[in-house]
Formats: C-alpha cells, structure tokens, sequence
DNA sequence: AGCACA
C-alpha cells in the first residue's frame, strides 16, 4: 500500500468509505406516513435528516437516516504529526440502530424494522428552505402523495410532547383512532415469545458479502467450532452468494455474530463477511 | 436479503 497522501480530500474520501452516516432501513410497510418517520427519528440522538422512499413494492418501503456529521478535522501542524479524523456518527449510528432494531412497527401487520448501516452516505444536500424530510413516492396507485419535505420549517413543535398541561408522558393517549402505534415512546420492541417471531434476533444469522469462490464446506468450517452449530446453507441465485447459518439458541448465534463480524474468509475478495440475525 | 439522492 502507497502511503496516503496528506490530502483533505483525501481524507475526506477515506472518511466517506469508512463511515457510514446514513442508516438503511428496510421493513417499513408502504402505507408508512412520513409523519411517523418524523415522530419516530425526530428526537434520537444524532439525526439529522431523512429520506424516505416508497418503492411501490409490498411492504419495501426504504428509508434513508443521515445522522449530522460531526467531526474533528485536524490537519498536521509542521511537527510530522499525522492528520486524523474523528468521526463520533459510528458509535451513534450504533444507537439509533440498536435501539430501533427490530421494533415492531406495526402491530397489526407485524413488520419489524430492520436497520443497517447504509452502503453509502445520503448525498443530498440539505435546502436551505427545505425540511430535514424527503420523501420520494414512487407508488403508481392511488394518489401522488407527494409531499416534497416537511412544512415542519425546523421548528420545535412536536406532536410527540405536548407543551401545554396534561403533562401525559404516558403512552396511548395522544393516539388517534386509526393511527399506528409509532412513536419515540410507543413504539413496540417484539416480544419473544411472538409467533416464534424475534425482532430479527433469532438463532440463524444472515451471512452477506461472501467470495463469489465461496463454498458452503467453507463455511462450515468457520462456523462450525461454535458452541451449539446446527447447520449452514449457501444460496447464490444469480447474484454474490449469501449463507445461512443456524444455532441452537439465539446467544450462542450472537455469539458468533459478534466474533465474526467482519472477518474474512480464505474466499474473501471484498472485504470481510456481513453477519446480520436472519429476519423471521 | 431489499440501498436513493447527487
């Protein structure tokens, strides 16, 4: 490897591989309002703008978090000492994730959210006038329900937090009749004991970024010296191959989730394997 | 098992 050179730009470039600000978010329902995107993100730490898209796919509508980007850019001052970036989204991202992940969204047809980083950050800039929501319906029936960004003007009224009296903190009481159960406070994490449903963390990981060399005996041999291995199955179907591992229990599979995050395979050719819970 | 906008 050429040493880098010291270039902003660079830096930058490195920066944009390296970290990912923006959240992939999959088990949206389409008939998801973008006013419970709002209500949903609003407050967490770190958002800072969204886009959602309809993609006029069943259940696939896509949502895109930008968390703000805020970071120390510390060029080198004379003495040799190395330009570093420190980028604090990561760990943030990591909460916005980990907090919403698998919640489920909707109680009554059951999805559940599924959050990942984004294979690549939102480029959009953010208009001056525009809100921090965008949404893109691509929906062919029914109305165009096109709402260019929130007319929310960045203000602080929230419909979560009632300002005046009542001071109800509580759940349920601000829900309309009709509306879906999602919020900061209400939204549902999926109960174990569902449907054998786990809010994606069950005990068959997904397996993505694997060799297009990979082999399902491979794999075997990574996972297999794990406590509690049940059996691992390779599905390629036309694309780059992903895997399917299952275990006996849900701590052994995260077990293996957390250790093997990211590490490469003799197959490798792009990087280290992506494990994820299998969604049920 | 699904990733847009520039």
């Amino acid at each position: 490897m050429a040493q880098p050179p010291f270039d902003p730009y660079y830096l930058y470039q490195q920066d944009e591989r390296n970290n990912i600000n923006t959240l992939f978010v999959s088990g949206l329902p389409d008939d998801v309002k973008a006013r419970e995107i709002h209500n949903l993100f609003r407050r967490r730490p770190g958002f800072d703008s969204c886009q959602l898209k309809y993609t006029g796919r069943a259940n696939q509508a896509l949502l895109f978090l930008r968390r703000s980007i805020r970071h120390v850019f510390q060029p080198s001052i004379g003495n040799g000492s190395v330009a570093r970036l420190e980028c604090e989204y990561l760990g943030s991202n990591s909460i916005i994730r980990d907090e919403l992940r698998g919640v489920k969204f909707d109680p009554q047809s059951g999805s559940v959210l599924h959050i990942e980083l984004a294979r690549s950050n939102s480029r959009r800039k953010r208009k001056p006038g525009g809100g921090p929501y965008v949404v893109i319906d691509k929906r062919s029936k029914g109305e165009p329900d096109v709402q260019g960004s929130s007319s929310d003007d960045d203000g602080d009224s929230d419909p979560d937090e009632p300002t005046g009296s009542g001071g109800n903190h509580g759940d349920s009481a601000t829900m309309q009749s009709g509306e879906t159960a999602v919020g900061y406070d209400n939204a549902v994490p999926v109960e174990q004991h569902e449907t054998g449903s786990n809010g994606g963390l069950c005990s068959t990981l997904f397996i993505a970024n694997l060799g297009p060399t990979c082999t399902e005996d491979e794999l075997k041999q990574a996972f297999s010296v794990y406590a509690g291995f049940n059996m691992v199955k390779m599905r390629s179907r036309g694309g780059m191959p992903v895997a399917f591992a299952d275990f006996e229990e849900v701590d052994q599979a995260a077990k293996v989730l957390e250790e093997l995050q990211g590490s490469l395979l003799p197959s490798s050719d792009r990087g280290g394997m992506h494990i994820e819970y299998l969604l049920t």
